[in-house]
DNA sequence: CATATTCTATATTATTTTAGTAGGTATTTA
DNA sequence: TAAATACCTACTAAAATAATATAGAATATG
Protein backbone atom coordinates (compact mmCIF):
# COMPACT_ATOMS: atom_id res chain seq x y z
CA UNK A 1 0.00 0.00 0.00
CA UNK A 2 2.60 2.28 -1.14
CA UNK A 3 1.64 6.10 -1.73
CA UNK A 4 1.94 7.06 -5.41
CA UNK A 5 4.32 9.46 -6.47
CA UNK A 6 1.84 12.18 -6.80
CA UNK A 7 1.49 12.25 -3.26
CA UNK A 8 5.26 12.04 -2.70
CA UNK A 9 6.17 14.58 -5.26
CA UNK A 10 3.55 16.74 -4.11
CA UNK A 11 4.53 16.63 -0.73
CA UNK A 12 8.06 17.63 -1.51
CA UNK A 13 6.70 20.56 -3.62
CA UNK A 14 4.12 22.19 -1.18
CA UNK A 15 6.97 22.00 1.13
CA UNK A 16 8.98 23.64 -0.67
CA UNK A 17 6.40 26.39 -1.11
CA UNK A 18 6.12 26.14 2.56
CA UNK A 19 9.98 27.09 2.90
CA UNK A 20 9.31 29.94 0.73
CA UNK A 21 6.19 31.73 2.02
CA UNK A 22 5.60 34.91 1.91
CA UNK A 23 8.04 35.73 -0.76
CA UNK A 24 5.41 36.53 -3.56
CA UNK A 25 4.68 33.82 -6.51
CA UNK A 26 7.59 31.12 -7.30
CA UNK A 27 8.22 29.71 -10.23
CA UNK A 28 7.16 26.08 -11.24
CA UNK A 29 10.30 25.87 -13.24
CA UNK A 30 12.31 27.21 -10.01
CA UNK A 31 10.79 24.38 -7.93
CA UNK A 32 10.31 22.04 -10.10
CA UNK A 33 14.19 21.89 -10.11
CA UNK A 34 14.58 21.94 -6.34
CA UNK A 35 12.74 18.89 -5.68
CA UNK A 36 13.95 17.51 -8.61
CA UNK A 37 10.75 16.20 -10.32
CA UNK A 38 9.40 17.47 -14.19
CA UNK A 39 7.66 20.66 -14.64
CA UNK A 40 4.93 19.27 -16.38
CA UNK A 41 4.11 16.47 -13.99
CA UNK A 42 4.15 19.24 -11.11
CA UNK A 43 2.01 20.94 -13.29
CA UNK A 44 -0.88 18.41 -12.89
CA UNK A 45 -0.32 18.32 -8.83
CA UNK A 46 -1.14 21.58 -8.93
CA UNK A 47 -4.41 21.53 -10.29
CA UNK A 48 -6.29 19.53 -7.13
CA UNK A 49 -4.37 21.68 -4.83
CA UNK A 50 -5.54 24.66 -6.32
CA UNK A 51 -9.18 23.42 -5.90
CA UNK A 52 -8.74 22.16 -2.59
CA UNK A 53 -7.42 26.29 -1.81
CA UNK A 54 -4.29 25.49 -0.72
CA UNK A 55 -2.16 27.01 -3.67
CA UNK A 56 -3.01 30.14 -5.44
CA UNK A 57 -1.37 31.44 -8.52
CA UNK A 58 -0.35 34.40 -10.78
CA UNK A 59 -0.16 34.08 -14.14
CA UNK A 60 2.18 36.30 -16.46
CA UNK A 61 5.71 37.72 -15.69
CA UNK A 62 6.90 37.16 -12.20
CA UNK A 63 3.81 35.09 -11.99
CA UNK A 64 3.81 32.17 -9.85
CA UNK A 65 2.35 29.97 -7.14
CA UNK A 66 2.41 30.07 -3.60
CA UNK A 67 0.24 28.63 -0.23
CA UNK A 68 -2.54 29.98 0.13
CA UNK A 69 -2.92 29.57 3.89
CA UNK A 70 -0.07 29.91 6.19
CA UNK A 71 2.25 26.29 6.56
CA UNK A 72 1.29 26.22 9.99
CA UNK A 73 -2.54 25.86 9.05
CA UNK A 74 -2.33 22.98 7.01
CA UNK A 75 -0.96 19.47 8.20
CA UNK A 76 0.82 17.06 5.53
CA UNK A 77 -2.27 14.53 5.95
CA UNK A 78 -4.26 17.25 4.03
CA UNK A 79 -2.08 17.69 1.69
CA UNK A 80 -1.37 13.79 0.81
CA UNK A 81 -5.68 13.02 1.16
CA UNK A 82 -5.70 15.99 -1.71
CA UNK A 83 -3.31 14.18 -3.83
CA UNK A 84 -3.89 10.67 -3.03
CA UNK A 85 -7.76 11.52 -3.77
CA UNK A 86 -9.01 9.88 -0.28
CA UNK A 87 -6.94 8.22 2.79
CA UNK A 88 -8.11 4.90 3.41
CA UNK A 89 -6.63 1.22 2.74
CA UNK A 90 -9.64 -0.35 1.42
CA UNK A 91 -12.78 1.58 -0.65
CA UNK A 92 -15.20 -0.29 1.93
CA UNK A 93 -14.00 2.14 4.78
CA UNK A 94 -15.15 5.37 3.33
CA UNK A 95 -18.31 3.69 1.18
CA UNK A 96 -19.40 0.75 3.39
CA UNK A 97 -21.86 -0.14 -0.04
CA UNK A 98 -18.84 -1.37 -2.45
CA UNK A 99 -19.25 -4.74 -0.52
CA UNK A 100 -22.89 -5.91 0.83
CA UNK A 101 -20.72 -7.41 3.63
CA UNK A 102 -19.77 -4.35 4.82
CA UNK A 103 -22.01 -4.26 7.88
CA UNK A 104 -20.51 -7.60 9.46
CA UNK A 105 -17.03 -7.64 7.92
CA UNK A 106 -14.09 -8.53 9.92
CA UNK A 107 -11.57 -7.08 7.59
CA UNK A 108 -13.65 -3.85 7.08
CA UNK A 109 -13.04 -2.92 11.03
CA UNK A 110 -9.31 -3.56 11.01
CA UNK A 111 -8.98 -1.78 7.61
CA UNK A 112 -10.80 0.98 9.07
CA UNK A 113 -8.78 1.50 12.55
CA UNK A 114 -5.65 1.00 10.67
CA UNK A 115 -7.01 4.03 8.61
CA UNK A 116 -7.36 5.79 11.14
CA UNK A 117 -4.42 5.30 13.24
CA UNK A 118 -2.07 6.35 9.43
CA UNK A 119 -4.55 9.55 9.45
CA UNK A 120 -4.09 10.94 12.67
CA UNK A 121 -0.39 10.80 12.25
CA UNK A 122 -0.27 12.68 8.94
CA UNK A 123 -2.50 15.12 10.55
CA UNK A 124 -0.58 15.52 13.19
CA UNK A 125 1.86 17.54 11.96
CA UNK A 126 1.77 21.08 10.10
CA UNK A 127 4.01 22.55 6.94
CA UNK A 128 5.54 24.69 9.52
CA UNK A 129 6.68 22.06 12.00
CA UNK A 130 8.49 19.97 9.71
CA UNK A 131 10.17 23.07 8.51
CA UNK A 132 10.83 24.05 12.03
CA UNK A 133 12.19 20.39 13.08
CA UNK A 134 14.46 20.53 9.64
CA UNK A 135 16.23 23.72 10.64
CA UNK A 136 17.18 21.98 13.76
CA UNK A 137 19.35 19.23 12.69
CA UNK B 1 -2.78 3.88 -0.85
CA UNK B 2 -5.10 1.50 -1.15
CA UNK B 3 -4.20 -2.32 -0.08
CA UNK B 4 -4.20 -4.72 -3.19
CA UNK B 5 -6.96 -7.49 -3.63
CA UNK B 6 -3.94 -9.84 -2.68
CA UNK B 7 -4.29 -8.50 1.16
CA UNK B 8 -8.23 -8.41 1.15
CA UNK B 9 -9.04 -11.67 -0.47
CA UNK B 10 -6.07 -12.85 1.03
CA UNK B 11 -7.46 -12.01 4.88
CA UNK B 12 -10.40 -13.06 4.34
CA UNK B 13 -9.36 -16.73 3.40
CA UNK B 14 -7.05 -16.77 6.57
CA UNK B 15 -9.98 -15.50 8.30
CA UNK B 16 -11.97 -18.10 6.82
CA UNK B 17 -9.16 -20.95 8.26
CA UNK B 18 -9.14 -19.27 11.39
CA UNK B 19 -12.74 -19.68 11.71
CA UNK B 20 -12.45 -23.42 10.65
CA UNK B 21 -9.19 -24.62 12.62
CA UNK B 22 -8.59 -27.92 14.26
CA UNK B 23 -11.52 -29.62 11.53
CA UNK B 24 -8.54 -30.66 9.61
CA UNK B 25 -7.52 -29.39 5.96
CA UNK B 26 -10.18 -27.43 4.27
CA UNK B 27 -10.42 -27.54 0.89
CA UNK B 28 -9.68 -24.27 -1.46
CA UNK B 29 -13.00 -24.85 -3.34
CA UNK B 30 -15.37 -24.71 0.24
CA UNK B 31 -13.04 -21.53 1.22
CA UNK B 32 -13.19 -19.86 -2.04
CA UNK B 33 -17.17 -20.46 -2.28
CA UNK B 34 -17.38 -18.65 1.29
CA UNK B 35 -15.23 -16.06 0.79
CA UNK B 36 -16.23 -14.99 -2.67
CA UNK B 37 -12.94 -15.29 -4.72
CA UNK B 38 -11.84 -17.42 -7.47
CA UNK B 39 -10.02 -20.74 -6.49
CA UNK B 40 -7.35 -19.77 -8.96
CA UNK B 41 -6.51 -16.70 -7.34
CA UNK B 42 -6.84 -17.90 -4.33
CA UNK B 43 -3.75 -20.72 -5.14
CA UNK B 44 -1.82 -17.94 -5.92
CA UNK B 45 -2.23 -16.15 -2.43
CA UNK B 46 -1.37 -19.24 -0.82
CA UNK B 47 1.44 -19.76 -2.25
CA UNK B 48 3.36 -17.01 -0.49
CA UNK B 49 1.50 -17.95 2.70
CA UNK B 50 3.03 -21.32 2.75
CA UNK B 51 6.62 -20.07 2.09
CA UNK B 52 6.47 -17.55 4.96
CA UNK B 53 4.75 -20.86 7.25
CA UNK B 54 1.18 -19.60 7.92
CA UNK B 55 -0.24 -22.53 6.28
CA UNK B 56 0.09 -26.00 5.81
CA UNK B 57 -1.43 -28.19 2.66
CA UNK B 58 -2.38 -31.74 2.32
CA UNK B 59 -2.33 -33.05 -1.14
CA UNK B 60 -4.74 -35.85 -2.43
CA UNK B 61 -8.38 -36.90 -1.85
CA UNK B 62 -9.63 -34.73 1.69
CA UNK B 63 -6.76 -32.86 1.28
CA UNK B 64 -7.00 -29.39 1.99
CA UNK B 65 -5.07 -26.08 3.78
CA UNK B 66 -5.21 -25.03 7.46
CA UNK B 67 -3.17 -22.97 9.47
CA UNK B 68 -0.01 -23.93 10.60
CA UNK B 69 -0.34 -21.50 13.80
CA UNK B 70 -3.10 -20.93 16.03
CA UNK B 71 -4.91 -18.19 15.61
CA UNK B 72 -4.06 -16.52 18.80
CA UNK B 73 -0.81 -16.46 17.48
CA UNK B 74 -1.00 -14.74 14.48
CA UNK B 75 -2.24 -11.02 13.59
CA UNK B 76 -3.16 -9.78 10.99
CA UNK B 77 -0.81 -7.37 10.30
CA UNK B 78 1.40 -10.65 9.84
CA UNK B 79 -0.51 -11.26 7.50
CA UNK B 80 -1.12 -8.48 5.64
CA UNK B 81 2.95 -7.96 5.60
CA UNK B 82 3.48 -11.72 3.41
CA UNK B 83 0.57 -10.74 0.95
CA UNK B 84 1.57 -6.88 0.48
CA UNK B 85 4.94 -7.60 0.34
CA UNK B 86 6.28 -5.42 3.11
CA UNK B 87 4.16 -2.85 4.85
CA UNK B 88 5.36 0.51 4.32
CA UNK B 89 4.16 3.76 2.42
CA UNK B 90 6.94 4.47 0.60
CA UNK B 91 9.97 2.58 -0.39
CA UNK B 92 12.45 4.94 1.23
CA UNK B 93 11.15 3.72 4.58
CA UNK B 94 12.30 0.36 4.79
CA UNK B 95 15.56 0.89 2.57
CA UNK B 96 16.89 4.76 2.70
CA UNK B 97 19.03 4.34 -0.21
CA UNK B 98 16.80 3.97 -2.87
CA UNK B 99 17.34 7.96 -2.63
CA UNK B 100 20.21 10.32 -1.74
CA UNK B 101 18.39 12.16 -0.04
CA UNK B 102 16.58 10.02 2.40
CA UNK B 103 18.96 10.77 5.02
CA UNK B 104 17.47 14.34 6.04
CA UNK B 105 13.88 14.33 3.85
CA UNK B 106 11.47 16.06 5.69
CA UNK B 107 8.73 13.99 4.35
CA UNK B 108 10.48 10.23 5.19
CA UNK B 109 10.35 10.66 8.71
CA UNK B 110 6.63 11.67 8.19
CA UNK B 111 6.08 8.63 5.76
CA UNK B 112 8.19 6.58 8.42
CA UNK B 113 5.81 7.66 11.59
CA UNK B 114 2.33 7.01 9.72
CA UNK B 115 3.62 3.70 8.56
CA UNK B 116 4.74 2.59 12.16
CA UNK B 117 1.11 3.70 13.44
CA UNK B 118 -0.59 1.82 10.57
CA UNK B 119 1.70 -1.02 11.49
CA UNK B 120 0.91 -1.02 15.11
CA UNK B 121 -2.44 -1.23 14.46
CA UNK B 122 -2.74 -4.10 11.97
CA UNK B 123 0.08 -5.93 14.96
CA UNK B 124 -2.52 -5.10 17.77
CA UNK B 125 -5.26 -7.87 16.56
CA UNK B 126 -4.87 -11.17 16.38
CA UNK B 127 -7.07 -13.68 13.85
CA UNK B 128 -8.91 -15.18 16.97
CA UNK B 129 -9.67 -11.74 18.56
CA UNK B 130 -10.74 -10.58 15.43
CA UNK B 131 -13.39 -13.80 15.28
CA UNK B 132 -14.43 -13.62 18.68
CA UNK B 133 -15.02 -9.86 18.45
CA UNK B 134 -17.30 -11.11 15.51
CA UNK B 135 -19.32 -13.76 17.40
CA UNK B 136 -20.36 -11.37 20.21
CA UNK B 137 -22.01 -9.28 17.56
C1' DC C 1 -2.76 -50.65 -7.85
C1' DA C 2 -5.94 -47.64 -10.45
C1' DT C 3 -8.31 -43.71 -10.14
C1' DA C 4 -10.36 -39.70 -8.63
C1' DT C 5 -9.26 -35.80 -5.94
C1' DT C 6 -6.75 -32.37 -4.44
C1' DC C 7 -2.80 -29.30 -4.28
C1' DT C 8 1.31 -27.28 -7.26
C1' DA C 9 3.66 -24.89 -10.91
C1' DT C 10 4.13 -22.21 -14.90
C1' DA C 11 2.52 -19.38 -18.36
C1' DT C 12 -0.54 -16.25 -20.46
C1' DT C 13 -3.79 -12.52 -20.97
C1' DA C 14 -6.53 -8.57 -19.92
C1' DT C 15 -7.37 -4.55 -17.38
C1' DT C 16 -6.37 -0.68 -14.77
C1' DT C 17 -3.44 2.59 -12.72
C1' DT C 18 0.52 5.31 -12.66
C1' DA C 19 3.86 8.08 -14.61
C1' DG C 20 5.32 11.02 -17.78
C1' DT C 21 5.31 13.89 -22.30
C1' DA C 22 3.78 17.18 -25.83
C1' DG C 23 1.86 21.15 -27.71
C1' DG C 24 -0.99 24.75 -27.77
C1' DT C 25 -3.90 28.65 -25.20
C1' DA C 26 -4.75 32.46 -21.94
C1' DT C 27 -3.11 36.12 -19.10
C1' DT C 28 -0.23 39.68 -17.44
C1' DT C 29 3.77 42.61 -16.90
C1' DA C 30 7.00 45.81 -18.68
C1' DT D 1 3.25 44.34 -28.33
C1' DA D 2 6.54 40.90 -26.84
C1' DA D 3 8.03 37.89 -23.51
C1' DA D 4 7.10 35.22 -19.49
C1' DT D 5 4.40 32.56 -17.10
C1' DA D 6 0.44 29.70 -15.71
C1' DC D 7 -3.36 26.76 -17.73
C1' DC D 8 -5.58 23.16 -20.47
C1' DT D 9 -6.29 18.99 -23.28
C1' DA D 10 -4.74 15.09 -25.13
C1' DC D 11 -1.71 11.41 -25.72
C1' DT D 12 1.61 7.58 -24.79
C1' DA D 13 4.32 4.33 -22.33
C1' DA D 14 5.24 1.45 -18.70
C1' DA D 15 4.20 -1.03 -14.75
C1' DA D 16 1.32 -3.26 -11.54
C1' DT D 17 -2.76 -5.78 -10.67
C1' DA D 18 -6.13 -9.13 -11.38
C1' DA D 19 -7.53 -13.09 -13.25
C1' DT D 20 -7.53 -17.34 -16.18
C1' DA D 21 -5.76 -21.57 -18.34
C1' DT D 22 -3.35 -25.79 -18.72
C1' DA D 23 -0.66 -29.43 -17.39
C1' DG D 24 1.77 -31.86 -13.58
C1' DA D 25 2.50 -34.26 -8.99
C1' DA D 26 1.01 -36.44 -4.78
C1' DT D 27 -2.03 -39.37 -2.16
C1' DA D 28 -6.26 -41.52 0.04
C1' DT D 29 -9.36 -44.90 -0.88
C1' DG D 30 -11.81 -48.64 -2.89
Amino acid sequence: MKLSTRSRYGTRMVLDMAKHYNEGPIQIGEIAQRVNVSVKYLEQLIIPLKKADYVKSVRGPKGGHMLKKAPNETTIGEIVNVLEGGINLSECVENPDVCDKSKDCLARGIWEGATKAMYDKLNSMTLSEMIECDKRV
